[in-house]
DNA sequence: GAAATATTTGCACAGTTGCGCAACAATCAG
DNA sequence: CTGATTGTTGCGCAACTGTGCAAATATTTC
């Protein structure tokens, strides 16, 4: 059975789906989902048409989320996706969404 | 296999992100869910905290990304979930997500 | 120490967002 | 027609957001 939200749960998952609903956060967060390995800022500029500072941060919000894990080394960050706890998110809305309500 | 995605769809998804990405929106979306009838504006004031102007203009922005269905009904409009669509661009994102790059 | 590289932060600014209120439009019931 | 019900729209407002620039910080390299 899918678990009704409490208005914390609500407000933490609306969060995240407005972190993600920013065109240049969900370029980040796709060119991170193609990289197997952690990418720095620098280069992950290059996905998105915004300056160093502006690419800052919005990883600075995507990770505050817990879209992003950061790795700090030496003077660069690496940057990976945390794909298991955004994937299981986005399931467990789509599931409550297109799971009818069933006669009890 | 993943697609990729041209600017246009990473729009449109980032749209319907933030379209959700609002409490009160995402509010107005989970009771949606759990209704097996259509429900009229008036009745979905309930669930958020915002007056019917508010819910009003909350309904078209979820309509207006195909979030909603509405139909007409005399002085009524019977909004309903639109269940398949949703969920299908969620998961669409959480596959996308979740699958590692895999050595070719 | 000085210069180079990577990233963050303060500031200002334009644009957007969510809100309530009051007025309006549309429909129904008598 | 009158009055109630349902919903939308215009307006103004305060708060928030995304951005670039320039300055600051941190770390490495020479």
């Amino acid at each position: 059975m899918v678990m009704p939200m409490d208005s914390g749960e609500m407000e933490q998952l609306a969060d995240l789906l407005k972190a993600l609903g920013e065109v240049n956060r969900l370029s980040l967060v796709c060119t991170l989902c193609e990289c197997s390995a952690p990418q720095n800022a620098m280069c992950l500029c290059a996905c998105c048409s915004v300056d160093a500072s502006g690419v800052s941060r919005h990883l600075k919000i995507l990770t505050e989320r817990g879209i992003l894990r950061v790795q700090k080394k030496g003077r660069e960050r690496s940057y990976s996706l945390n794909r298991n706890y955004v994937a299981s998110q986005l399931r467990g809305l789509a599931d409550k969404i297109e799971r009818r309500q069933e006669a009890s």
